[in-house]
DNA sequence: CGCTTAGATTTATTATGATGAATTAGGCTC
DNA sequence: GAGCCTAATTCATCATAATAAATCTAAGCG
C-alpha cells in the first residue's frame, strides 16, 4: 500500500533537509538521520525482520559521518524500532517493539511523577473488572490450565515475610497474564503496566501486604473462582469477582502509605 | 559543584571477555555504559536539570571511547533521559521525561498492534466518567475559563469537512486538556494518550464523524454543561455527563471501521 | 558609566580512518 | 554427508583531529 510518490502524510514535523536554509531547528543532526530513517520505514512499510541499508549505505545515502549514523542507529535502537546485529546477513533491521520495553520507557516518565497507590487503584477497580468480564468464555484450554496452576501455586498464607512478599508478586503475576490474553491491547497494556509497577514497588520497597490472613486467603479464593467464572464464560460473575477482589486489595495496601520506585525500570533483557 | 575526588561509583567497567556474572548478557558497550549512567543518577537521587560529568570525564570513568560514551548518550537522550547542550556551563544534565516523549514512545509499540476504535472507546468510556468525576469542584478558575472558551470555540456546525476535522481535533484537545488537569497522574496520562491517537488518527486518516448536526449539537452541548458541572462541583452530574458524551462519540466513530494510525508518532519538537 | 561587541574558552559535534570482534557462508576434509 | 575450518562481511570500538555552538570576559565606544 501507499505506493505511490507523494507521502500522504502531513509533513508537521519540521523536515530539516528541506528546510534547511531558513529555519535551522537545533535538531541534532543524529536525531534528523534518525527521523529520515522512520520517514523511510514507514513510506515503504516495513515491518518486523526488513532490513535496513548497511552502515556504509546510510553514511552515503544522508552524506554524514559513520558516527553520526551509528548515533542515529542507537537512537532508533533504544527505542526498541530497530534490532542490529553484526556478521555476514548482519545489520540493522524492523524489530517490533516489545511490550517490556515499552513498559521500561513509560515507568521513566512515571519516575519523575510520584504515583500513589490509590492513583493505581482507582484505575485497576475500573479497568480489570471490564477486562475479565471481556475474557470470560474467551480463553483456551492452555491458558485457563496456566491461570488455575498460579491461583494454586501457594495453598498456604504465607509463614514468613519473604514468602509473603513471593506470594505477593505472584498475584501480580496472575493480574498480568490475564492482561496479556485480553483481546483490548491498550486495555492488557494499561494493566500489566499497573501490576508491573506494583511489583517493583514490591522488590524495591519491601511493599507487601501486612500478613492478614483473613484477607489473603479471600485473596486467593477469588483467584480460584474467578477462573471458574471464566471458564464457564460468566462475564458478569467475573466481572464480579475482580471487582470484589480489587477493593480487597486496595484495603490491603492502603496500609501501606508509599510513594512510586524511585527507580529506572530496569529492562529484562529477555532477547 | 561535584565533589572531586576519587570516582565514587563502581566503575565495574565489563570488559567483553571477562564478565564476573553468569549471566553475561551480549550488551554493547554503549548500553552498558548507558545503564551505569543509569544507576549513577538513581543511586545520587539526581534531579532534573543536575548535571552529570562531561564527555570527558565520562572517558576517563568509563574507559571507553569518546564515540562509545556518545552512543550511550543518545541513548538515554531518546528515552528522554538526560539533556545535552555545548558551550561553557553545557554538557549532559538530567531531564525529566516530557509527556509528550512518553506518549510518542508509547505510540511507537502500538504501530504494531492494530488498535481499534472501540478498543479505545471501551476504555474511554470507563475512565473519562471517572476523571471528571474526580475533577468536579478541583479546578481553579483559569482552567475553568479555558475548557468554556475550548467548548465555545465553535458554536456553529461544520460547514466544511475541513472544519469538521478541526472540531473534532478541538474536541479532542478538550479532553487532553481535562486529562492534564487530573489529580491521577496516571489515569490523565492514558486519557491524553488516547485523545492523541484518536486526534493522529483524524490528522493522518481523515477520520471524522460523518456530519451529523443532532449528534454533534449534542457533542457542544455536553461540554459545556460538563464544565458547568465541574465548576459546580458536581461530581454525578459531570459523571453522567461524560458517559453519555462518550457513547455519542463512540457512535459518531463506530460509523467509521478505522484501525490505528500506521504512523510512527511524530515528537512535536516542543522543547 | 553603561552598553556593545570581539575574542577567548569551554564544551559538545562531526568527520575520518584504522583496527577489532562477531557471525555466517562456503569450502574442505574424512 | 557431517563436521570442521577458513574467509568474507558487517558491525563495534577506538583514536585523533578539526569544527561548531554557547558562554564568559573584557576591551572599546558613546
Amino acid at each position: 500500500m501507499m505506493k505511490n510518490t507523494a507521502p500522504p502524510i502531513s509533513p508537521k514535523v519540521t523536515d530539516p533537509k528541506v528546510t534547511d536554509a531558513p529555519r535551522a531547528l537545533k535538531r541534532s543532526r543524529p536525531v534528523q538521520v534518525a527521523d529520515q530513517i522512520k520517514r523511510w520505514v514507514v513510506e515503504r512499510d516495513l515491518r518486523k525482520g526488513d532490513k535496513l541499508p548497511n552502515e556504509a549505505e546510510m553514511i552515503a545515502q544522508f552524506k554524514v559521518s559513520k558516527g553520526t549514523v551509528r548515533e542515529a542507529m542507537r537512537i532508533l535502537e533504544a527505542q526498541g524500532l530497530i534490532v542490529t546485529k553484526t556478521g555476514p546477513g548482519g545489520g540493522s533491521s524492523v524489530g517490533e517493539v516489545s511490550k517490556d520495553r515499552a513498559m521500561s520507557l513509560l515507568g521513566n516518565y512515571f519516575y519523575f511523577k510520584d504515583l500513589s497507590l490509590s492513583d493505581i487503584y482507582q484505575i485497576r477497580k475500573l479497568l480489570e473488572p471490564e477486562m475479565v468480564a471481556n475474557l470470560a468464555g474467551h480463553l483456551d484450554d492452555s491458558t485457563l490450565a496456566e491461570l488455575r496452576e498460579m491461583a494454586h501455586q501457594y495453598p498456604e498464607p504465607a509463614r514468613s515475610p519473604e514468602e509473603e512478599k513471593q506470594q505477593h508478586i505472584s498475584s501480580l503475576a496472575f493480574h498480568a497474564r490475564l492482561a496479556e490474553a485480553s483481546d483490548n491491547d491498550l486495555l492488557g497494556f494499561v494493566i500489566a503496566f499497573m501490576a508491573r509497577i506494583l511489583a517493583d514497588l514490591t522488590v524495591y520497597r519491601r511493599l507487601y501486604a501486612a500478613p492478614n490472613k483473613e484477607l489473603w486467603e479471600r485473596g486467593r479464593r477469588h483467584q480460584i473462582e474467578l477462573v471458574d467464572a471464566l471458564e464457564r464464560g460468566d462475564g458478569p460473575g467475573a466481572r464480579a469477582i475482580m471487582l470484589s477482589h480489587m477493593k480487597g486489595a486496595e484495603t490491603m495496601m492502603n496500609a501501606q502509605e508509599m510513594r512510586i520506585t524511585r527507580e529506572f525500570m530496569a529492562e529484562t533483557p529477555t532477547p
